[in-house]
DNA sequence: ATGCATTTGTTCGTATGTATG
DNA sequence: GCATACATACGAACAAATGCA
């Protein structure tokens, strides 16, 4: 899965998307950091403001937290609903 | 030599310039620290982050090193090319 | 040897400016 | 005018390494 600057849809969203992914499938687990806001732009070739944006989306469901410092923690390898 | 938020020029670009002028002119020297980033960004009045960009630059050209618990080292008071 | 301050390294959070549609 | 997207810039919290008392 790829973000596509011509599709449509709205990057933040694919990156939301990818990243949901990854989690359900167990690449990202819980109680672990995934990697970095910054990493995660320079391997999906997307802004960093844009994997920020995907990251409050995927805060907003709880799937996981952020830390300043530490990283972006997954809270739970289930998808909400 | 002063940092000017209003150029067109990106600031870790104007920190960079100021710092090689300093150790050409041998402001700082080679094998010793120069100030710390915290410390320069103090004096220039430019964020911590600006200095570490600027620094990573001039690592980059093998001008200094850096060393956590250490410093930023100067390695030559030569300038590439 | 233990603790503490200093320092760089990494990370997220926020703001701002520019470009685009 | 407005939202998306990108890049720079600044700030804060945390981690790890170093040196010193």
């Amino acid at each position: 899965m790829a973000v596509d600057h011509d599709s449509g849809d709205y990057v933040y969203e694919q990156v939301a998307a990818i990243l949901r992914e990854r989690i359900a499938d167990g690449t990202y687990r819980a109680g672990r950091v995934m990697p970095s806001a910054r990493t995660l732009s320079q391997e999906l070739g997307v802004s960093i403001g844009s994997v920020k944006h995907a990251i409050e989306l995927l805060r907003a469901e709880d799937l996981v937290e952020t830390r300043i410092g530490r990283g972006i923690v997954v809270r739970s390898n289930v998808l909400p609903r």
